[in-house]
DNA sequence: CATAAAAGTGCTATAAAATGCTCTTTTTGA
DNA sequence: TCAAAAAGAGCATTTTATAGCACTTTTATG
C-alpha cells in the first residue's frame, strides 16, 4: 500500500467506525489538526503517528515481502 | 507489527541480501546517516521514508484490520 | 432552505526527522 | 591478530511533522 492508500484506510476505517475526527483524536492521541491535514491528503506522518490512529481503529501496520506475481 | 518489529524487517531483509547500509543507501535515496539512525533502534521514521527502504528490499507497507483473536 | 456539525485551511510555535561530515566502535575475513 | 569494512555516534543544519487556535467551507438533517 502506498501512502494514498494507508490515508484512505484510515479515513474509511474511522467512518466505518462512524466517528468524528475529533472522537479519533481524542481516542488515539494524535492531535486533531494533524488528523484533519492527514486525511486531506497533505503531510507525511511518522511511523507512531501511524499506529496511535491504528491502535485506536483495530488496524496493524504489517511491513511484508511484496507479491511480485501481480 | 510495532515499530522495533518494522526496524527488524528493514534490518533482517537488507541482511538477507547482503548488502551494506551504504548500499540500501544508495538503493533507496535515504540518508545513510538516516538508516543508520533507525537500525540502530532510533528515530521515528515517516511513511515515505519507510516506504523508500520497502520499494529498495521489495517490502511493503500494509495497513489492515488487526486479527483481534490472537 | 436554514442551521449545526463536521471537515478543511491559514498562521504559527515547537519538536523532531532527515541529512552530511567526521570520528569511534564493532565486525569480518585473510 | 590485525587491517579493512561496516556499523554506530556526536555535532550541526535544514526541513518538516505535530499541534493549537481561529476561521471558512462543506455536509448532513430537520
Amino acid at each position: 500500500m502506498h501512502f494514498k492508500e494507508i490515508i484512505t484506510a484510515i479515513k474509511e476505517r474511522r467512518e466505518a467506525f462512524q466517528i468524528t475526527q475529533e472522537d479519533l483524536s481524542k481516542r488515539s492521541g494524535v492531535g486533531l489538526r494533524t488528523l484533519k491535514q492527514l486525511e486531506s491528503g497533505k503531510g507525511n506522518p511518522t511511523l507512531t503517528t501511524v499506529q496511535k490512529i491504528g491502535d485506536a481503529l483495530g488496524l496493524e501496520l504489517v511491513f511484508q515481502v511484496k507479491d511480485m506475481t501481480k
